[in-house]
DNA sequence: GACTGGCACTCCGACGGCGGGAGTGCCAGG
DNA sequence: CCTGGCACTCCCGCCGTCGGAGTGCCAGTC
């Protein structure tokens, strides 16, 4: 009983599950799958794979379903993702091409993903951690409000209402933008924090309170309220994937609300084009029957941010890697020649 | 047979269908409201309904389930709106008082909606078109590109690229900045536009394209990518919707991620506090088993945009109505006051 | 004339019994 | 080590039954 043929047989089974939905059964097996061997065979081998936990039955005389371990052992040997076809590749040329700025490359690529592959696609924004500070601008609001800009070579724009407690004279207002700039342009905006510390002290008593709380929001904008943005779409698409409302369906639509929860399911960027797979109970939460695949993305070698697909765990593994990492290739890219 | 009654038996059958999901027959109607009069009564009185197409029968001897028809007239003759708890109205003052910045009250918003009505929220971000601009940034980015950064007084901050062809100056640069905010800012959006038209004229011939294409990206800011950001919490209370995929799920989570179609939708936003109901084939698409509830919002009589609440036409209308209508006045009282 | 109690009727939906069929495990033989 | 055969299990769809909820109608009452 040769170890290679188990392997087949459980390639087997996950494609044939995958694409009917329902257990698969010696029989069928061999009718589908040229495995040069008769059914009763095929039965032992699928004992053997049962009793390692890599399948199992829903009934007594019932076909066989992969387990989430059968999951992981078919992607970990997987020879390789399915790749795209033309017409989709020039698909996603055109359509990414199209982009006039980050907000729209980030949207046209999470419609994009979902399309491709069914699924519910999700792309987080990329993180200002690594960008560089092209521009910092102050603008006076009404009475004691300001309105802070930041902006980084992605073509990223945050912006920050500061309220200053008090109402600060234009000539400081221009200093104190002229001071950041000095300080924060060209710099990684990891790095900006480090230079901003005495900067108060250069500025008259009356108005060191007001330029205190411009820069705590600065800073809240370089560093806490990072990376929480994400894009999803294609939340249609659950509706492709049977009935259970309560144990499918509500926790997945429930995860792509909370953004924060979303951004753990991602997991953290790596190195861009390394794909991450997680399947059922791999993930945090209760989306036990669900998988992610992700990848992170950028312009160089570290990854910005993260996208990826999420769906139910009988999905096709091969084909919606090979779209997840085309993807993210084509939109490095095009964030590499920006 | 007073007319009078029958309005009441209608009312209760919606009452009574709406919180139990199920049809609703004449014995246990008489049993929940004290009608004074016996189920026989009643049944006359659904017999009449049913003929004028405000109530149904799903089948022979089946109680009498509301028609679209029905629930119109039950909105056109509700007495009132249900108004909200005390610790709701704290609930929602203490939520949204937190919010940083326009965003932030967009996403607060939606969220609370969502929350209290247990149904899906869609809020439209506030429309340009009438509001003031406050002041616009050019940047220069790498090479032949500027990013340009239009910011209005609702605190709403919209970014472009714009491609010049050829590199400009650093000086013709602060001249158009400088020029450009002479003659935008203070203004109202909608009024912009008219005084551009000949502001390339006063730059050097070879500069003339590239103010072009910066003015025509900023037309475009103005007009064009206008009033089409919307967002949308609460999808995972679409799963207590029953069960029918085909017809009810499907459509209602497609709508929501085409947000031109939302938009319709939502309607037009008329003045504040005007309240807005669509039953169920009165809604563009196939959306003819949900209901939409809308109201506009901004901080003076004019409304700036709509937000609003989808959900099956069996919903809670006169509790839906209030806290669309109470979370909306909070709001555009926090828009007032900034 | 409006309301009521009574009555016959309809029909949904739950329950239970009954195969058919797909799938399995095991065993003896090649 | 593979194979065909065989007995066994159990799901699932089908069907007839039956109770109950609801209705429409009619005659009687206030």
């Amino acid at each position: 009983m040769s170890e290679d043929r188990r392997l087949d047989v459980l390639r087997a089974i996950v494609e044939d599950y995958v694409s009917t939905q329902e257990p698969v059964g010696s029989k069928s097996l061999v009718e589908r799958h040229n495995l040069g061997v008769s059914p009763a065979t095929i039965r032992n081998d699928m004992a053997v794979l049962e009793e390692e936990g890599y399948i199992a039955q829903p009934h007594t005389s019932a076909g066989r379903v992969p387990t989430d371990k059968g999951y992981r052992l078919f992607v970990d040997r997987m020879r390789s993702v399915k790749p795209l076809s033309g017409a989709e590749r020039r698909a996603i040329q055109s359509f990414l091409d199209g982009a006039v700025d980050l907000d729209d490359v980030v949207q046209r690529t999470v419609r994009l993903l979902a399309q491709l592959t069914r699924q519910v696609a999700v792309v987080q924004y990329p993180s200002l951690l690594r960008s560089t500070v092209r521009h910092v601008e102050l603008v006076a609001l009404t009475g004691t409000r300001l309105l802070l800009v930041l902006i980084t070579d992605t073509g990223r724009v945050d912006q920050r209402v500061v309220d200053t407690g008090r109402p600060v004279d234009d000539a400081v207002l221009a200093d104190l933008r002229a001071r950041l700039n000095a300080v924060a342009a060209g710099r990684q905006v990891g790095e900006v924090a480090t230079g901003l510390g005495d900067l108060t002290e250069r500025f008259a008593p009356e108005d060191r309170t007001a330029v205190a709380s411009v820069l705590s929001a600065l800073l809240d904008s370089l560093l806490e309220r990072t990376d929480v943005r994400v894009a999803v779409a294609g939340t249609a698409n659950l509706t492709r994937f049977g009935q259970d409302f309560e144990h499918t369906l509500r926790p997945m639509l429930e995860a792509l609300e909370e953004h924060v929860v979303l951004l753990h399911l991602l997991g953290e960027a790596t190195r861009p084009a390394a794909l991450t797979v997680r399947i059922g109970a791999e993930n945090p939460g209760n989306l036990s029957s669900a998988s992610v695949v992700s990848v992170g993305y950028g312009p160089g070698e570290q990854a910005l941010a993260t996208m990826g697909v999420l769906g139910p765990t009988r999905m096709d593994y091969p084909g919606t890697m090979g779209a997840v990492r085309a993807v993210a290739r084509y939109v490095s890219n095009i964030l590499a020649s920006h």
